[in-house]
DNA sequence: AAGATTGTTAACGAAATGTTAAAGTCTTTA
DNA sequence: TAAAGACTTTAACATTTCGTTAACAATCTT
């Protein structure tokens, strides 16, 4: 998966280029990342090249209709949110069919903070989602529902035992975390013999992680273990 | 929000006869059609005889609890969304098994208003996806609905199982589908020999599409499976 | 220094999965 | 209504995976 991104990237498609740039310009100001295409084709050939975070369609376009990218966008990512402009002067029936595919959708002429807030939630929302049981440490990202530790483009598969240890410890992180408490939620007894192979799972989570060496999880003897990144 | 065009059949189970009056005529007048049932066992006949497009099922119910409809009515329909009422007293664990068979649940007493709410949600969603359910997966192209598998000009055809089974990893792409939830939403239940049909049909869907040697099931050992491409 | 705890590696065995084929089930067709 | 055909389940066997345990080394506590 990929990395958190800074800015989050926009699709705009507006054949309109005067209003084009002036939505791209005020986007920017708002720290978003726009690529501005001025026809379908042209704008689908950047979804497949560039990955986005979410799009803005106009649904007059020349060569391509908005509803038709739409389609082919969904295609390929059932997920991202996408906003149609439609003109003030389409038909309602006409409207409730692109509501159908659309997230949400916005009548020309329109206010652009208007539109940019709507953005924002979209924005906030996907982040959310995207956000739950995902953790960063240090060198590596962590992908908890996945089973997924990442590295430099380096996927390791854990399993569900190594995921739920390492994820107990990086709920905790910088905080020692008792053998007991870990045996319990995870091991569900915390008799000799978990314990034992409690600290083999351990042993096995410093060398997935040895790549980073900043990343430690340190023993406290007779107590438990904390993770650290300095 | 808009009412949906065809009106939506609603098998609405609930024993408490005054409140399920209140429920179904706050639906009728939102443009749904209702059918009120008292028993599970009429409430099930009912489904055997027309079509629903999404059930609202009490758990607690005369000669059929709602959880074993749940599971009677999953067998005959997969996708249907199912929403359960349920009492305030029942403890957190029972709650989280019906989740499993449940796209949601409230608890009583509850605001009808946002009963309907959620309702709107999922037909929505499945007339949304109903229109959106084609998928591209490296060089082939998968269309759910037809139970076709195109590359290169070559069309295979899919059994219906086969074609939910794809659907439901390809709506996931990149994330790990756990097996119990395969189970439940395309075999019914879970139990050791659907899990090894299903094994046979992960193994038929991998040939299927060897043709791209980009594509990937990958198994997730005692979780899942997880479909992606590189 | 002695005993307890932890680090690490390897081996074992149970369980899960991959794959193919045979056996069942259901529907279609003649 | 029987045979054929399509599809799913079950069986059988090969292969892989994973958690535990054992064994021994290293480290800590007192």
């Amino acid at each position: 998966m990929k990395p958190i991104p800074t800015k989050a990237r926009i699709l705009l498609v507006e054949d309109d280029t005067s209003l084009g740039y002036v939505i791209k310009d005020n986007f920017e100001q708002d720290q978003l990342d726009v690529c501005l295409c001025e026809d379908g084709e042209l704008a689908f050939q950047a979804f497949e090249t560039n990955p986005f975070d979410l799009c803005v369609l106009d649904i007059m376009l020349p060569k391509l209709d908005g509803f038709t990218l739409a389609q082919k966008i969904r295609s390929i990512n059932k997920d991202i949110p996408i906003i149609f402009l439609t003109a003030k002067s389409m038909k309602e029936d006409k409207i409730n069919g692109f509501q159908i595919g659309a997230d949400d959708y916005m009548v020309k002429p329109f206010n652009i903070e208007e539109l940019l807030l709507r953005i924002k939630v979209f924005l906030k929302r996907s982040v959310k989602e995207s956000m739950t049981d995902f953790y960063k440490l240090g060198a590596y990202n962590f992908n908890h529902p996945n089973l997924e530790l990442l590295h430099a483009d380096q996927i390791k598969h854990l399993t569900q035992k190594e995921a739920d240890l390492l994820k107990l410890l990086c709920e905790q992180q910088d905080k020692v975390v008792k053998r007991e408490e870990i045996l319990t939620k995870i091991w569900g007894n915390d008799d000799y013999f978990a314990g034992r192979s409690m600290d083999v799972f351990i042993s096995k989570l410093r060398k997935y992680l040895s790549h980073d060496l900043q990343i430690e999880i340190i023993n406290y003897h007779g107590i438990g273990f904390k993770i650290k990144v300095n």
